[in-house]
DNA sequence: CTATGGCACGGATT
DNA sequence: AATCCGTGCCATAG
């Protein structure tokens, strides 16, 4: 319906197969690059600076989209449309302050640099390259998965500087990084704050000797242990529950509270936006693809007629400027248009899920939707792997996991267990779910708490007897 | 005896 | 061909 490009898309040769299948895989910051590039080498290719609504083909001025097309036809039918990133009007706004007060796409690396900044006055120069290897050795969650003798050893530099170097790397921001796990890293954070707050002093001792029952969050027995009053005990380990972090690397961003450490999903600017449509709320959801260019690509005519009358030693050279310039054109043009098939596939089939949540996503396997678009399997999956799209609240989320085969069933979970007065055991849940016509095993169900990060029935036992 | 987590297997998915 | 996922079995802790 929307299928009114012009030209024949199939693929005519392998090499436009090949570099239609390496742009599929590309998000869009990535596209932008492969774009810029080939437009400043290749003086074939022309960028028109005029954008035709994808479905009259009408020629826009300053909207995004023609306002005809926007008037529904249908109730639910998608409108899934390209938009040059810089133009797109409506989200816009959102993706910069989403953007502001999120996590960046490299976040990993942010977070080196800012190491690096911390700690550079106190190294000599012959350091900074220890610093940086051991800054970039740090796994997602802040820690060292090398011994500090290894580092040394591979670096040919005394175990001394090693230690020295590491130190500094613990002590600065986010405090217990570079540590070798979440004790060791509980112990450094424990001595950076002592520095500035009253800490209790029970709560070294809990960590150093208590460690597993702590996980427990087994009072009774740490205070049989260690010999404490039990209040005592509580509020060490309270303390260390509301101001310590297992897990360093992710306390750089967002706050230090909420237990159950909500791990939000960062991403920078989406490859995808899911709105809704301004006027009619009920309507049909409004899909951008992103282009990271404004208008559209072809062969410049102005150098296919030139052609015609150049030296004969130049021929050879254009014509293969022009052959590439005219496969690249239309590698993006198969690129684009495939990704508005599948966005407009997966809508349809995920309204649900993103107008009402995790509880509505629908099973869908990149398989069953590449026989449905008529494309090989390994097309879907680089196409889904590497993008994210933005979803009507605001949420950026990974194209992905509109395939998570489980996810509605574990966001049942939670709910249980949310709305739970009493712990319900993992046999429990399952029978409550089966209420819900969800059919699953108890070990699964078990998995699902975990992934989730929601502690076992015992444990929220012990904290629900605790808390009021 | 009950609740849970580890290991590993088979089947589906990528 | 490699990986992921749901599940059964078994060991362990309380």
């Amino acid at each position: 319906m929307f299928i009114s490009t012009s030209g024949d898309l199939r693929p005519l040769t392998t090499a436009h197969l090949a570099q239609t299948m390496f742009l599929l895989e590309k998000s869009t910051a990535e596209l932008a690059e492969t774009v810029a590039s080939e437009l400043s080498e290749n003086p074939a290719l022309e960028l028109v600076d005029e954008r035709r609504c994808p479905n009259c083909n009408r020629e826009l001025h300053q909207q995004a989209h023609c306002p005809l097309c926007l008037a529904h036809d249908g109730t639910d039918t998608p409108i899934v449309y390209l938009a040059a990133r810089d133009l797109s009007t409506s989200s816009r706004k959102e993706f910069d302050d989403a953007q502001a007060d999120r996590p960046e796409p490299e976040a990993q690396e942010q977070l080196g640099e800012h190491l690096l900044r911390q700690i550079g006055p106190d190294l000599v120069p012959s350091e900074r390259g220890v610093a940086a290897y051991l800054i970039a050795r740090l796994d997602d969650d802040g820690f060292l998965p090398e011994a500090p003798a290894e580092s040394a050893a591979y670096l040919h530099v005394p175990l001394a500087t090693v230690q020295r170097i590491l130190g500094f790397i613990q002590r600065a921001d986010p405090p217990g990084m570079g540590t070798a796990d979440s004790r060791h890293s509980l112990l450094v954070q424990l001595d950076v704050l002592a520095g500035d707050m009253a800490v209790p002093p029970l709560a070294r001792q809990i960590i150093l000797e208590c460690w597993q029952a702590l996980g427990k969050l087994d009072y009774v027995h740490i205070s049989r242990q260690l010999r404490a009053p039990r209040a005592a005990v509580t509020q060490a380990a309270q303390f260390i529950a509301r101001n310590l972090t297992p897990y360093p690397a992710r306390a750089f961003w967002g706050a230090t509270n909420g237990r159950p450490r909500r791990q939000q999903e960062a991403y920078g600017q989406p490859d995808v936006a899911i709105s809704r449509s301004p006027n009619h709320t009920d309507g049909p959801l409004v899909v951008e693809v992103f282009t990271p260019y404004s208008g559209w690509l072809r062969v410049n005519p102005e150098f296919r007629s030139a052609l015609r009358q150049c030296q004969p030693e130049e021929r050879e050279d254009w014509s293969r400027y022009l052959q590439r310039a005219s496969l690249f054109a239309k590698c993006i043009q198969q690129r684009n248009h495939t990704m508005r098939r599948l966005m407009d596939a997966v809508v349809r089939a995920q309204r649900g899920f993103i107008l009402h949540g995790d509880r509505h996503l629908a099973p869908m396997t990149r398989a069953a939707l590449s026989r449905q678009l008529g494309v090989h399997e390994s097309t879907i999956s680089r196409a889904v792997a590497s993008k994210t799209v933005s979803l009507p609240d605001g949420q950026i989320v990974p194209l992905s996991k509109f395939f998570d085969r489980s996810l509605s069933v574990r966001d049942a979970v939670k709910s249980i267990v949310a709305k739970e007065t009493r712990a319900l055991t993992d046999d429990q849940i399952v029978l409550r779910l089966r209420e819900e016509n969800i059919h699953i095993a108890r070990r699964t169900v078990a998995k699902y708490r975990a992934t989730e990060g929601i502690l076992p029935a015992q444990i929220r036992a012990r904290l629900q007897a605790a808390a009021p």
